[in-house]
DNA sequence: GTGCCTGAGTTGGCTGTACAACTTGGTCCA
DNA sequence: TGGACCAAGTTGTACAGCCAACTCAGGCAC
């Protein structure tokens, strides 16, 4: 049923991911009840509750005390590689993903930089400018900001890599937590050239900090996409919120 | 320490919560191992887990096998609530919000509309169209789409509600999970007019879809923001994602 | 000094049990 | 007919325990 080796609840949920998907529990219907499940799979009811709390927090099945739980349909979630990704998530739906690197620069970082990354003011970090495209149409500008430990391995990356964040993590760096930004922002000069398209065209602007599993920040990017090239999707319910609004 | 009659884990959460916030667990800094607060609060170990779980998700603290949880900061994120009423977001942020109903109409729904509410193809919808401020000046309009039975009771309300989720809940209609899609669309004469922007302007748009706990849709909204009004933000990790990116 | 190894400490995963809180459908009664 | 009530079913909360997997610092050998 699942990959062998993998958490059992993990492969539990696989399994009913797998079973909303395909529509074995149709949409708007009712799941087994814990208890049925935890026989049919052979594990204890805890373990279902863990399965099923991945679900939920996919936005895939509702959950209320008293009654069962209620399918809402397949997941649109991604993967958290995937949302970090430019390349992974390209891939995922099909696209071809480019990049090509315009430039990389180490640099004193400016007041706001260094305190994205955690580090004290005028710290050295490395600036890097790349176009990223889909079938080989520029969609995005990614500028990211990296630590100088980390930096200096993405200076040695040749110009023409589709991915940074795939060779960073085979090099032992860890991308664990992000939190993301999203508003608009105006095309600026460089913008507007590398994207073909005019100065002061609104952009959709990702703004991303990610850090590792001891919080320490790995990187803080912003992307800047062509309108009509990308949406955002978020799912929140009651049980879980990882969005919110701010002023902007 | 916490509120009577609310769960023991929730207490747990929101203790740790505001130590977080308030600086007794610093930034960066690690948290007791959970034998330890376990020990501390009184309860045992699976609780004071599902308590950190939350925390997890709110983006507070991280968590690692062999290792003890690393503190990343206070959160951002918001309730579900303040996230799906505009009126409830603008008074957490010390804003005051205002409202004013432009049009309520009850039309046989389009298809897109229909599929967006799990209805058949013309059911009666009702369509709103409302103006919403923030210290009285325009920020962003909203086009809501209420399957017959809830857009029966909005339509009652007065024209300058201020808000009309929290009315709906007090006649008993429940919000528990929504989908949120976030991207950019440009102003029509309409919007343009409102918002007193020039035609064209791009805005950043917020489409929604509400449930309640049975899975039957009660809202889908369009809420489009003048630009620099507000941005959106997501916190996620490997341990759990609520957001996707999608071609646009 | 350098690198390996071990062991204590810590979180992840899973089981089993018990009870509380809630939903739902049916029954009974006025 | 309508409403109150009840009982079965279901999920939420909490406890206790056990082992596995992993991190990290300190000791040890080279």
């Amino acid at each position: 049923m699942g990959v062998q080796g993998e958490a059992r609840y993990r492969q539990v949920a696989a399994d009913l991911r797998e079973a909303i998907t395909t529509g074995r529990y149709g949409s708007g219907g009712r799941l087994p009840a814990e208890g049925d499940l935890a026989q049919h799979y052979g594990v204890s009811r805890g373990t279902v509750r863990q399965a099923l709390a991945v679900l939920r927090a996919d936005g895939m099945v509702t959950s209320r005390r008293g009654t069962r739980r209620v399918v809402l349909g397949a997941a649109r979630t991604q993967s958290f590689a995937e949302l970090l990704s430019f390349t992974r998530w390209a891939r995922s739906i099909g696209e071809e993903p480019g990049g090509r690197t315009v430039a990389v620069e180490p640099v004193p970082g400016d007041p706001g930089e260094c305190a994205q990354l955690g580090l004290a003011p005028g710290s050295s970090v490395y600036r890097v400018l790349r176009l990223r495209t889909l079938s080989r149409v520029p969609v995005m500008i990614e500028r990211t900001v990296y630590p100088e430990r980390i930096g200096a391995l993405v200076q040695g990356f040749p110009i023409d890599a589709v991915s940074h964040t795939e060779p960073l993590e085979e090099l032992g760096v860890l991308f664990t937590d992000a939190d993301h930004t999203i508003d608009q922002w105006p095309a600026d000069a460089e913008d507007a050239r590398l994207l073909g398209c005019p100065p002061g065209t609104s952009l959709l602007r990702e703004r991303r900090r990610t850090t590792d599993p001891t919080g320490v920040p790995v990187e803080w990017s912003q992307d800047r996409y062509l309108p009509g090239t990308v949406a955002f999707t978020v799912h929140n319910s009651v049980a879980t919120t990882a969005l919110s609004r701010r002023r902007g």
